[in-house]
DNA sequence: TGACAATATGTCAAATATGACATATTGTCA
DNA sequence: TGACAATATGTCATATTTGACATATTGTCA
């Protein structure tokens, strides 16, 4: 991982292991990571394409603005299902969160 | 969503909805759940292919067995967090996730 | 068959995620 | 610039998920 990402990462409130990181290790923890801001993109480009405010898509998906700023920023209190529900509430299906991931 | 899927889908505790259901819909909550059980199932096979025990991985994982065999079964107390998580812990990365769910 | 290993199911206190709210920051346009 | 809309951030009570445990069921092999 290089500097920039991890200080990309940590800006947003994720603690990115020293050990790990010493020993190219954290493969896992980043994986992860990276998997979350890919769903993370995708809500925000289906939000955008359909010309919803984030207000708007709360609304919607009986969240709230607030929520889905997380969501779209990649807050770590924001879990994978939460991501997964909404983009399959905006329409998405399987193959298309699939081709988000890969 | 045909009769056998939907009584498999409701023999492991999920409440399939007879509105949405004659309808044609309840796409969403369906896709959620396939993808749940393709996680689960990529969870499986990788367990079994490496000769572990549902113990012997809750181990690794740092759950506990009961868990590992709820995470196998698509148990609706799982979340696709945990089956995501438990996928990288045992050398899953994000393409090979994307793959499982695709 | 019986004995033992593996897996499944039910329950619950503790941990984590959630929506909601207030408020701060950023963006946009006149 | 100011005013307004959109987005971001912090906090918290409530809701959901978690590991752990007990126990039931299923599988395997002598």
């Amino acid at each position: 991982m290089d500097k920039k990402k991890k200080k990309n990462l940590e800006s947003k409130g994720y603690k990115v292991g020293s050990v790990e990181e010493f020993l190219g290790l954290g493969t896992e923890e980043s994986e992860y990571i990276e998997l979350k801001l890919a769903l993370s993109e995708a809500l925000t480009n289906r939000r955008k394409k359909s010309n919803l405010t984030q207000a708007q898509l709360a609304k919607m998906l009986k969240s709230s603005q607030s929520r889905v700023a997380k969501m779209e920023k990649g807050d770590p209190t924001v879990s994978v299902d939460l991501l997964v529900k909404s983009l399959l509430a905006m329409g998405a299906n399987k193959k298309s969160i699939a081709k988000a991931i890969a």
